[in-house]
DNA sequence: TGACAGAATTGGAACGTTCCAAATATTTAA
DNA sequence: TTAAATATTTGGAACGTTCCAATTCTGTCA
């Protein structure tokens, strides 16, 4: 039934011309003669014409494929998933497409997808590293010349460009707004120490702290699982510390909501009788009860961010590692206790 | 800097074989000696050859591509992203690539995205279709042999298969619950009646009325945009009835929580007051205050389902137009008024 | 030893495009 | 009217793979 596929040689003779000026009616070249581009356009359509890119791309280089991939290690996330989006935005209106896979912490995973998005010539590649990835894994990458982006988590030692969030200036500001509320004693929870991230926002604290004129307290720092039950858990440490903290700086949101979890578990209301400040500002913090304050760190302007860097790289043939720097701004809602009253976000 | 690409022939001549040799061990096939084999395998690995799938797929038919095309129409939903997750598990473990695109609802977008992934030779597709797409937009794709899953939003008309979930069901089970906790007036709430979902779901609510002995009342039927302000204007409507309803089904469970707001406007307490069930279960639903009572649907089910279909035709190599309808489950929490205390659902 | 079967290998000819150098058509200038 | 310049068009030769038919290599059996 389906007929056999129609390329450029049916157009040529059906047009009455070479294939060679079909060719460069593809590309819109001004050397060809209006009168004929339109012609060839016309019998294009009136065929069902569908360009053969993977062939077009077996002649040219690979930087012209036009596929950027996308490797994220959590689309399940939505701070992950609005990543996405933003890239796709810039991606999208450059005429390049997006090739978008999920990891999901594998790192085994990470390196089929992206073996995977090489075997397809992809362009350039934006990734979100899964965790414990090896620095040296993209090495075969910029070796061939393809450019490469990590976003988020930043890869000391990886000779890639990479666009993260100011971890270390919204930390910071998490600390003054609690000290300016008059805490003197503030927690440091969650996160596992050996990542990158975590260095980032655990100096910002310690800045803030020395700015405000605190002392560090060694004690103060509770790591844990980056997650709801990892705040439970070090929330539940905190606590019992015979200096107890009346604050604390979280390591993102998840373990924000974890410790206020743990906090109501002891019968403690979390913004009035401790304060809570998370990291990441996903859409859950607003809609929380207490309302979330947090650090907001907007992953979509980092996905753009990202994607105008690669292409950038992509367009001049050489990609000179560069860091990006995004900033944040601290969102100020109810559970640091800075405001009482229930406030009905509308419009979602 | 960068060499040029390490070819078959490369590797064919460092290995001293013939290309076609080498093909026949990229292929796995069993036509070549053991010794041979891992002679030629052990070469690639260290000359660094990687497969130029654009080339072989110039040669294979387009069903040999192994990329799926995944259409989303609104990534930052997280439905649709834990649905893009589904899908890419079991198409991932088949050996084949997602291509994932967001149309954000844009019709003109989904042309564009569906027409490059055409380009880019696709094996097949799945796609949650934009509001007021045409049916007649996937012809040429289906004329062409390349098999196409509709999922979560049905095409009324056009040839293809679908996944949707049991929207009938759902409302049903939804009404059932209200009328056995003693409801005898309930609404139906939100949604725009010219989609087929919404057709659906209140077919789905009539027969639960029925079902239960309720009276069916055209005034308790208001349509309203699917959103959280369409919730609000809805309850607002129905709440100077003279005949007032107590409770309501919502459309989805976006319109829910802006039935809630309204509730809360009007000094209302959903939950105690009125009881308020949603639709989709969307991750918000359960860390809401009060946590929302709602139809689950699982999104990644419906993407493995949709996946599993795809996959089938694909190697069918012939499509037969399907429709699934996956089971839904009524998820009881505290906003229909069966449950009072306040539960700590852990582990997020 | 020769014939034969089976196993393993191999040269080309595709696939649908782009690119180059060269050819042809059209204008312009003298 | 002709040469030169410019605008347009055009055959092939790539690109890196797969596939087919044909070839060479092993044994094995009479």
């Amino acid at each position: 039934m389906t007929k056999a596929r129609v390329t450029v040689i049916d157009i040529a003779k059906a047009a009455g011309v070479s294939k060679s000026t079909v060719s460069l009616v593809l590309q819109g070249s001004s050397l060809v003669n209006e009168g004929t581009r339109s012609k060839v356009n016309a019998v294009m359509r009136e065929l069902g014409y569908v360009y053969n890119r993977g062939a077009a791309n077996l002649r040219q280089a690979s930087a012209k494929s036009r596929i950027v991939g996308v490797v994220v290690n959590d689309l399940t996330n939505s701070f992950f998933a609005e990543l996405a989006v933003g890239v796709d935005m810039v991606v999208q209106s450059a005429g390049f497409v997006q090739f978008l896979s999920n990891t999901s912490e594998s790192i085994d995973r990470q390196r089929e997808v992206v073996a995977s998005m090489r075997e397809h010539g992809i362009s350039g590649l934006i990734v979100s590293p899964a965790r414990a990835t090896d620095a040296a894994d993209f090495k075969p990458l910029v070796a061939a010349g393809i450019p490469v982006v990590v976003v988020v988590r930043n890869l000391p030692g990886a000779k890639v460009s990479s666009v993260v969030s100011d971890n270390r200036a919204g930390m910071m500001s998490a600390v003054k707004h609690l000290s300016e509320l008059g805490h003197k004693r503030i927690a440091f929870l969650g996160g596992f120490p050996d990542t990158a991230v975590f260095d980032d926002r655990l100096a910002g604290y310690r800045s803030g702290m020395e700015a405000a004129g605190l002392d560090y307290h060694q004690e103060l720092v509770i790591s844990s699982a980056p997650s709801r039950a990892g705040g439970v858990e070090a929330i539940g440490k905190a606590i019992v510390l015979a200096d107890k903290p009346s604050a604390a700086v979280c390591f993102n949101d998840a373990v924000a909501f974890g410790v206020c979890d743990g906090l109501r578990a002891r019968r403690l209301e979390p913004g009035s009788d401790f304060a809570v400040v998370g990291f990441d500002d996903v859409i859950e913090a607003q809609a929380a009860v207490p309302a979330l304050t947090t650090v907001s760190v907007d992953p979509q302007g980092i996905g753009r961010r990202g994607a105008q860097l690669l292409l950038k790289q992509i367009n001049a043939g050489k990609a000179e590692p560069e860091t990006v720097i995004t900033a944040v701004r601290l969102v100020v809602r109810e559970s640091c206790g800075a405001r009482k009253s229930v406030k009905i976000e509308t419009g979602l």
